[in-house]
DNA sequence: TCCCTTGCCTACCTAACGTTAGGTAGGCTA
DNA sequence: TAGCCTACCTAACGTTAGGTAGGCAAGGGA
């Protein structure tokens, strides 16, 4: 979004902000092709040809919707890495930051997992650039671990992140159907929970009160 | 052009089937908006209008695309449950079945996924149909378990169950993209193989063995 | 005062979409 | 041989898509 923060920087166009943000909800809940840009416009009341004077192209604006989300991520991850005092506090905040990053705002989710599966080929330039030295950040505390003995030995470091990251990811993006599954008030909080478990149940090797509980 | 006649009447009706094939396959790909009638009429070597012939309308085609993934597990996920003699094993082959099925045809984690996004309420229902009897079936062994104190007693049947559906889903389903975070010649291999021990550690509490092995 | 840029508008374009209408060729059945 | 059915066809429909051309109003700077 290095364009776009100039023109914003410029000061003036709230109308763009608002073209962007409607074409993020929007993309996100009904797909790229099947979100017209008429519709979009229409959420900012607006009309089509003044929407195409902020964004040239329909394809402009899907590249920055997808890119104005990763800009939310380029300074809290690494400060979060980096400020964890040992490796479980580093799990709990870094997930934990995950977790409420899809959370407060599902479409986020959506919207990313839509373009993985839209636009592969985009995306994986994308994330080489922006999320690529992130994997390989926790990777190498994951190894530090792997090395202190209070990480599974067997246990790649980087299909480990993957996985997480996938079943975050996943897990919100789909959260609407998981009523289907779950017949339970508090659906969310229970597979919020689990989720976090999973995670590190999979990660962390057992203390030996967890495993003389029984 | 007569050839292709020919050879579509020798069966009973392999055209539907060979339309159907493909819609699968494009939907997958493109998506459902993306793909276009004339698009998977041309994969068969016939005009839309005779596409149309065999489904009504895209909509019935969609969701024909969709029901047909859904007969592949009714006959195979119940019987590997009720066959495996202990839960270790009754782990080891459901997982290995939902990943081989998933794996040998990509289309199939993408395709559900898709459906997953754009019609989540359509989803909601059959999935309620077709596959909540197996997810509540796959609980009871989980809670017999934990009562046998082989599963960790801090999960939930449920919402444990969910989270390795969607991870085995979205992991196959991205797999295209795998290559971008995991710069590894066997990526595929790495990914399946820690998808299955991230899931099995998340279920089985310790042994001994391995909780005393640093 | 004039002018130029900015941001929006109306009116229009072409291409593609899903779908319908109407028709044909060939194969069963009576 | 007549009548009907299946599986396809061509042609065209109305609608919607993304995108363009050109104009109009407001505002700041010379």
């Amino acid at each position: 979004m290095a364009a776009t923060q100039i023109a914003l920087d410029k000061g003036k166009s709230s109308a763009r902000e608002a073209v962007l943000e409607a074409a993020v909800r929007l993309f996100a809940q009904q797909g790229f092709a099947k979100t017209s840009l008429k519709a979009i416009a229409q959420e900012v009341d607006i009309r089509t040809p003044s929407l195409l004077y902020h964004f040239p192209s329909k394809q402009v604006l899907e590249t920055a919707a997808i890119e104005s989300l990763n800009n939310s991520w380029k300074n809290i991850l690494p400060q979060i890495l980096s400020e964890a005092k040992n490796p479980d506090e580093r799990f709990d905040r870094t997930l934990e930051v995950c977790i409420a990053f899809f959370q407060e705002e599902p479409t986020r989710a959506k919207l990313f997992l839509r373009a993985l599966l839209d636009k592969p080929d985009e995306l994986k330039e994308i994330i080489k650039r922006d999320l690529q030295p992130w994997l390989k950040l926790i990777s190498k505390y994951i190894q530090r671990g792997q090395e202190e003995e209070i990480i599974h030995q067997d246990l790649n470091p980087e299909a480990y992140t993957m996985s997480v990251v996938i079943l975050v990811l996943s897990t919100f993006a789909l959260g609407q159907v998981r009523s289907a599954f779950i017949d339970s008030s508090n659906a969310e909080t229970l597979a919020k929970d689990e989720l976090i478990r999973f995670a590190r149940t999979a990660l962390f090797r057992p203390t030996k009160m967890e495993n003389n509980h029984g």
